[in-house]
DNA sequence: ACTATATTGACACTGAGTACCATAAGACTT
DNA sequence: AAGTCTTATGGTACTCAGTGTCAATATAGT
């Protein structure tokens, strides 16, 4: 047996409080820019609020905006689509949505928060654009996979910046609107089925693959 | 006549050394940046060596970053795709082609340097993506005319997102390639060509309308 | 209890961005 | 050509983000 010190509760405690740390600063960074804004919260307040020093904030987030970045997904949605396994758009859906279902209903509402943050704070543009770009080059992967096409051509680009693109544009406010997030994860699934939907409709999906003639110059 | 002390060279001189000293920073800025790297080079170097203060660099640009935004395209493509016309895809590709066709080859040049900084250089994500994402709001309206159906709805977002993506999808860098820009103008014309006819391809055009009954849900 | 290591807090420093004011330079008037 | 209004510039002083270092503390394992 291992377990030395280490409480009943999976982790050791130097890991728990470090998550409690982490979690304690990005709710007392979420709290206080829903409340006073971007601009007029300093991390020094940040850092009474969760209650630790300033040093402590930057080792954990290297920046102020990163406080406002998601730490949920990716890593698992990423292993997920890089499995092997059945290669389709519908698999696609699947396997987002799957990613998805990880989600505690805590995790959901500081989500949102934090999501409608991203979209409405100027400055957290870069957080968002970072959240959008991310699967970038898993989607590259994705279809290549799924076209059994090399990953740096040009049809391959272009699909999977079509479908990254049509998933942004949810979240992507235009104009002065704001997308809230739907206020339960079901509902977000949902969304997300409801766009590859649009998606599926809108591609021809016969002609994805290069339809060996077209001769298209390849930029 | 309303002219004055004006030389015959059109603009004002206020206006033409306004003009002087932003491309000036510009070109500062590039040059120190390609040389030295991002966060090596400070904004009192860059004001050093296109002889201006602090406060003024400041004036011009509110950040360090807005130094690297184009301030060429843009107002003139917005007018062009607002203006009312024959609206189609091609149609679309048309105008953004006849945007590029306004560029002198200096221009060019600087413009190509200055794309290459935003892709390699981290902090300069923030400007790539409202690069990328300043068009949105304008694709949504073309597409909402285009199909005849109201601007927020699911369809048009998601249309317009896999256009937009498409085109971003040549820019923004995957891994760690990156994506010199062509070398000349017509070059690049002809990559945004090259990428719409992927998008005409893949783009099932006659169901890009709604088929009266699909009954999706609408987010 | 003892030791090694991870975590934290305090301090000093650089650079970005803001506010304010005095001065210089362009634009227009007579 | 001088006078005046307006705008662009430079300088100073300030706040806050972010980095580096070091000593102090808390935890894990023995």
């Amino acid at each position: 047996m291992k377990t030395t010190q280490r409480e009943m509760n999976g982790a050791p405690l130097r890991v728990r409080k470090r998550n409690r740390t982490r979690r304690a600063l990005q709710r007392a960074a979420i709290e206080l820019v829903e409340r006073n804004g971007y601009q007029a919260t300093s991390v020094d307040e940040i850092c009474a609020e969760a209650e630790v020093s300033r040093s402590t904030f930057f080792r954990y987030f290297g920046t102020k905006d990163a406080v406002f970045q998601s730490d949920l997904i990716e890593d698992e949605v990423i292993e997920l689509l890089d499995a092997p396994g059945r290669l389709s758009l519908q698999a696609l859906e699947d396997r987002i949505c799957a990613g998805f279902a990880e989600f505690s209903p805590a995790d959901w509402d500081v989500e949102r928060r934090r999501m409608h943050l991203l979209q409405t704070v100027p400055e957290l543009r870069t957080s968002l654009f970072n959240e959008v770009f991310r699967p970038f080059p898993l989607a590259i992967r994705y279809v290549a996979r799924m076209l059994d096409l090399p990953p740096d051509s040009s049809r391959v680009r272009t699909i999977a910046g079509a479908i990254i693109g049509a998933l942004a544009a949810q979240r992507v406010p235009h104009d002065n609107d704001i997308y809230e997030l739907p206020a339960s994860m079901d509902d977000a699934i949902e969304m997300y089925r409801s766009t590859f939907r649009e998606l599926a409709q809108i591609l021809d999906q016969d002609r994805l693959r290069p339809s060996t003639g077209s001769g298209s110059a390849d930029g």
